[in-house]
DNA sequence: CAGATAAGTCAACATGGCTGACATAAAAAG
DNA sequence: CTTTTTATGTCAGCCATGTTGACTTATCTG
């Protein structure tokens, strides 16, 4: 049981030690990263969404989102159907930091899924689930949407 | 790849919610809460250890082990072979603080663990075993294999 | 129109990382 | 025995990123 807490603060400190060590060559941290993760994964994403996930006060967020807009990693649109919305997409520039960002952490998940196989993933999978608290949260799991393109 | 990405963002976020509640009646953080639960897995290791297991500065790691033990959560005695180091322990007061942070986080792990089955909870252990990057880091998770066919 | 909501902004503050410089005691090396 | 290295502690200051609280603007909704 402890083993399985202490698991999750090693493989989590190393698992963001790479990623932090590129956002240095540009001046960021590793809440820019979490921005253009999430803004990465769900293009045209709200504000309120992005608050919503980080969980996190729009003050603190505004801080390095408006950095990010700012320096064209991110464009902000408003909604259609609600003008006070601000939509949230990664610029080419943005998609390129999040591919630099995401590649060491892709590398070393996959190299861990592929030397566990392919049933120690669907455990890792279901306990992680069990472990995150919201039920929103877990939806987001439920299935892969294949990529919708239009 | 990326749902695994984001699994540990999520599962991550929520596991350190609970903790962060209490240790605010204290006035303690994030770090605080990790030095109590490596002096408590480990009694008598030296700071050197401990600063080698957060990857943290030393001054970093002294602000917040200077308050605890202040404030009477750990105690340092000299070393015996070796009288430079300062051997880390708990009191009574910081394995009560121990076992307060960590009952929400076991609680979680335990209901996590027994709703995903044993077979999940080896796949979990293996994966995160993969992603941590330090071979002395995964040697501290020796566990006991079960019987297993390749 | 009135009130609620999405977003942005300003100010002040706390935590916990960091670097750099320096001090002390004890061990290890010569 | 003297010198060097190591383990630890400390001071000072900087930075990233969280917080609360107050307030504005634009827009949607009843």
């Amino acid at each position: 049981m402890r083993q399985g807490i202490e698991l999750l603060f090693f493989a989590y400190r190393d698992f963001t030690a790479e990623p932090d060590a590129i956002l240095a060559e540009y001046g960021f941290g590793r809440a820019h990263h979490r921005v253009v993760h999430f803004v990465g994964r769900h293009p045209q994403m709200t504000v309120g969404e992005l608050l919503g996930i980080l969980r996190i006060t729009k003050q603190s967020l505004n801080r390095v989102l408006g950095q990010l807009v700012r320096q064209g990693f991110v464009v902000q649109h408003q909604g259609a159907q609600d003008r006070r919305q601000r939509l949230l997409e990664l610029t080419d520039k943005g998609r390129e930091l999040e591919r630099r960002l995401s590649a060491p952490q892709r590398a070393r998940v996959a190299d861990a899924f592929r030397a566990a196989g392919g049933a120690a993933v669907d455990g890792f999978r279901k306990v992680l689930l069990g472990i995150i608290a919201d039920e929103d949260d877990r939806r987001r799991f439920a299935w892969r949407p294949p990529p919708r393109r239009e």
